[in-house]
DNA sequence: TGTCTAAGTCAAGTGTGCTTTACAAAAAGA
DNA sequence: TCTTTTTGTAAAGCACACTTGACTTAGACA
């Protein structure tokens, strides 16, 4: 599962950590997430989703990467 | 998290055996997650978006229960 | 060069998403 | 009523989402 946390991040200049703070999960998690280690769950993608005011969509990429 | 798995199962005329055979997972999770037992993972909750073509916010609801 | 911050990663542990098997309860049809 | 279908539920097990703690790597900057 893609998504674009990192880009979401930059546009707002925040760390890992913030976000992790923001989203109330460990700092690993987001990194974990970030680079494709695991999926998050569907509560913290809705978290991630209200954060940003965007559609899960918008955030997480359910496609096939073909890299 | 609630869901309107049921309604849409409902306007379908579909059992929870032939949505679970849809979306690749087993009748008792159906079950499970329209009693509100457990959520989704993300990737069921995208297939699931996929199959009733509506975003994931349109079927799943993340806001606290006020029963 | 040395220091500080951010990012990346690993290990071990906990909780839960999902499985199979099985059976009971409820609904629907004859 | 009898039978079949559908739904609900339980137990045991596996995989993974997420945790804490610790360590490394890289970049920025004095």
């Amino acid at each position: 599962m893609k998504n674009r946390l990192k880009v979401l991040r930059a546009e707002r200049d925040w760390t890992q950590a913030q976000l992790a703070e923001a989203l109330e999960v460990s700092r690993q998690t987001i990194n974990a997430i970030e680079k494709g280690k695991f999926d998050p769950s569907l509560p913290l993608a809705f978290k991630a989703a209200r954060l940003f005011k965007l559609p899960i969509e918008d955030i997480f990429d359910d496609e096939v990467e073909t890299k």
